[in-house]
DNA sequence: CTCGATGCAAAATTTTTGCAGTCCC
DNA sequence: GGGACTGCAAAAATTTTGCATCGAG
């Protein structure tokens, strides 16, 4: 149904696979939030999700997507970005190789994603120190665009 | 009313001149709230902080706790810890001078802080190459008790 | 055919807000 | 005495859940 069967077809099969391996079902609900998840770039809500969920198939519920979060999340196909707002962003897990830190910016209200691949040396290091088994990390700078910069926010996908 | 008026009778001067220095009305609400939060010398909720403030002022109603809640913040006598969950954390900025990271144990259940002035850095130099002014930051790491280990979550406030 | 999955709507949960009365300054 | 503050309860807003029905395997 969608545009570009190609483009995003393997990796919908690796989603099909996980269902498979977890004996969940193969329904159209599932591909299409699915589908919906991959379709978006940047980071998403929820609710976003549903509404561009039910462009493809309009049959998807609210409750549905809110089932469905938790097991693509698992996958490992899209990843949860909780910046501390009232509800959670997602964003699909197109390139993630090295740990992702979020720069918020308080006055654009973007949210940034950057790699800060020393971070996966520090929680080891802290975790061997303390004894404990690091399950996950979270870097979050909120910052503010200088106000007297002619173009807020011009920061992309930069390393630190 | 409090067991020793002497022990953090200076901070609540110190809240009572914030208050004072934005035109905020020192009422027994709010005191009952304060004391309440430096009464706790762990995290706790919005909701913890209503039932302690209601044992010294039984009159402090959940309204006015949540609108004591950013007063308290912004003046920085409590701090607040959000760390992905339904319901935010509170706690009491007791002796707050490095930036301080928090270690979620995930079998315990519990929140650790630990001091991590290396992030104040960090902060700083990610900050510059941007462009950017920092605001705030946040480092978390979610984190499991070794199975194998007699007593679980034996990490108290060490340093990193 | 069987049982997991879905949609709908109501519930749950935390936080916010409108309003009339209260009390600090 | 005036206006900020408070309590109460209803409202908001996001996420969860019960139940009858639907459909994947």
């Amino acid at each position: 149904m969608a545009t570009s069967e190609s483009e995003s077809g393997d990796i919908r099969d690796t989603f099909k696979d996980f269902l498979a391996s977890k004996s969940l079902r193969v329904t159209n609900q599932r591909l299409a939030i699915f589908d919906a998840a991959y379709g978006h770039s940047d980071h998403f809500t929820a609710e976003d999700l549903l509404e561009q969920a039910r462009e493809i198939d309009s049959s998807v519920s609210r409750a549905t997507v809110y089932r469905a979060l938790p097991i693509l999340t698992e996958s490992g196909l899209i990843r949860e970005v909780d910046v501390g707002r009232d509800y959670k962003f997602y964003m699909a897990n197109k390139n993630a190789t090295t740990f992702q830190a979020q720069v918020i910016c308080l006055d654009c209200d973007k949210i940034f994603e950057i790699d800060a691949p020393f971070m996966e040396w520090y929680g080891k290091t802290v975790a061997g120190k303390l004894g404990l088994q690091v399950e996950s990390q979270r870097l979050q700078v909120s910052a503010r665009c200088p106000k007297d910069a002619q173009s807020p926010c011009m920061l992309k996908g930069k390393s630190a």
